[in-house]
DNA sequence: ATGCATATATTGGTGGTACCATTGTGGTAG
DNA sequence: CTACCACAATGGTACCACCAATATATGCAT
């Protein structure tokens, strides 16, 4: 839905941001650095003073750079200052993450997803695990007409973090959820791995309705662990060694890991 | 630091940005609802149309709202849409996080700082624990004076997790401290616990230099328990038993079950 | 009364201009 | 060499006119 919104949407700002980050990257700004006026950037993306501002707007907002008033615009320091969400509005307007940036992001999210599993099973409530149940039938339901479950997916695990009743646990997924949103999609093409992902989330559904954290965590772990080894191998990295969880006694590979 | 910079840059942009929210929320919009049209806003706030636009555009790039060309604005679903970093950009202009938020974070903070230990330990460099040292060094000569080392314990956090080399860890993390730096400078107005604090840093950066993935997790759970704690004491909570990390007595592993 | 076609109003998107307050700079007078 | 002042450049803001697309209203024809 997220891809949906942002297509609508497309068509403004966006694609003038993304020249924008394109042209700072072109030009090596190094952080701190004052880059032209606005005047002078306006003219040098044809688009007028105002367009430009907006743009710069969003910029700010999402601590890419900062604008001085009297002195100039000043590029932050890019890969520690700029937020997030940065990765998530490019990949909104079809700037893929990289590779890395990927695999980054699964090791992120996994210590953060069972901290929600662990969390939910202290403080879910009946209600949080009937929303779970009706996410699940309707994945089997999707699944056996071979549909495709991404947006499911994300629903279920959008559904689990909500059960933490942790608002800053929910936003932060959220945004990893949509910048993994074409993956997750490409992921579940094959229906296969929508089954074996439906199976992992009643596992981990009934661990939580038992408030079995211990088991709880072991399942999600498991489970992100599929995903992580499959864009490990997908995008060729050697990373998938160093993911975000504990060696789980076994399946781990000694091979690089320190 | 960004504090210093939210300074300059305020008198502009987020002023209007955190009118526009409150508005929101008198209006008690609900999330999907389409709002009042640009020169309806425009003349609402008393502000031309270009400096609202810009506004929007900053939520936009958010996710807090959504411009549908020739439709109109559409609020999101607030608390699992729109990203964290509006949360950071409220707390930069002046709108203090709810203690409920800021115990929130810290529950979210913790296992992404225990996960940031654990890379440091695999993958830090000798030049990341120069840094991390220097840091220290810098600190101590701080405290010796009795001053704030608020922004140095900032560094140092930021530090530990570029040490990390997960570009998307350090990311997060920052957004994170940025949002609580206000309450560290208060936190750090007791040297004793800058002293506290410094303790813990130079244990957990031995740790990591020893590449002891689970001492450096357990001295930092402890560490982070320690603000944990506080703040929960602060804030007249009862979510510390609830709180991302188990009582400190229980000792726990790096990633052994719980 | 119905239905289709046209006109109108409204939407966000964009470019342009003029102006303000502030600041940095450079030249000039002392 | 210093002090002062004028000027240029900065971002910040407002207002305007226009565009393309849409939803709504209007009106005409059947």
């Amino acid at each position: 839905m997220s891809t949906a919104v942002a297509k609508i949407v497309d068509g403004g700002e966006k694609a003038l941001m993304r020249r924008i980050l394109e042209f700072f990257k072109d030009r090596r700004f190094e952080p701190g650095e004052r880059l032209p006026g606005e005047r002078v950037l306006a003219e040098r993306f044809g688009v007028g003073r105002n367009a430009l501002r907006e743009a710069l707007a969003a910029l700010i907002s999402l601590r890419v750079i900062e604008a001085r008033p009297n002195s100039g615009i000043y590029l932050r320091h890019f890969a520690s200052e700029s937020s997030f969400d940065t990765l998530v509005l490019l990949s909104e307007m079809g700037e893929p993450p990289s590779p890395q940036e990927i695999l980054e992001s699964i090791e992120v999210r996994s210590p953060l997803e069972r901290e929600a599993c662990r969390l939910a099973c202290k403080r879910c409530t009946s209600d949080d695990i009937d929303a779970l149940r009706q996410i699940l039938d309707e994945i089997d339901r999707v699944i056996s007409v071979k549909g495709n479950i991404a947006d499911l997916d994300q629903a279920f695990h959008v559904a689990l973090v909500e059960a933490t009743h942790n608002s800053v646990l929910v936003r932060v997924l959220h945004s990893f959820y949509c910048l993994s949103m074409e993956r997750r999609r490409v992921y579940f093409a094959n229906p296969m791995r929508g089954q074996e992902s439906a199976k992992a989330h009643r596992q981990i559904v009934a661990a939580i309705e038992k408030r079995d954290a211990a088991k709880a965590d072991r399942l999600m772990t498991k489970h992100l662990d599929n995903a992580r080894v499959y864009w490990g191998v997908v995008l060729g990295s050697s990373l998938d060694a160093a993911g975000g969880s504990q060696p789980r006694s076994k399946r781990r590979r000694p091979a690089e890991d320190v």
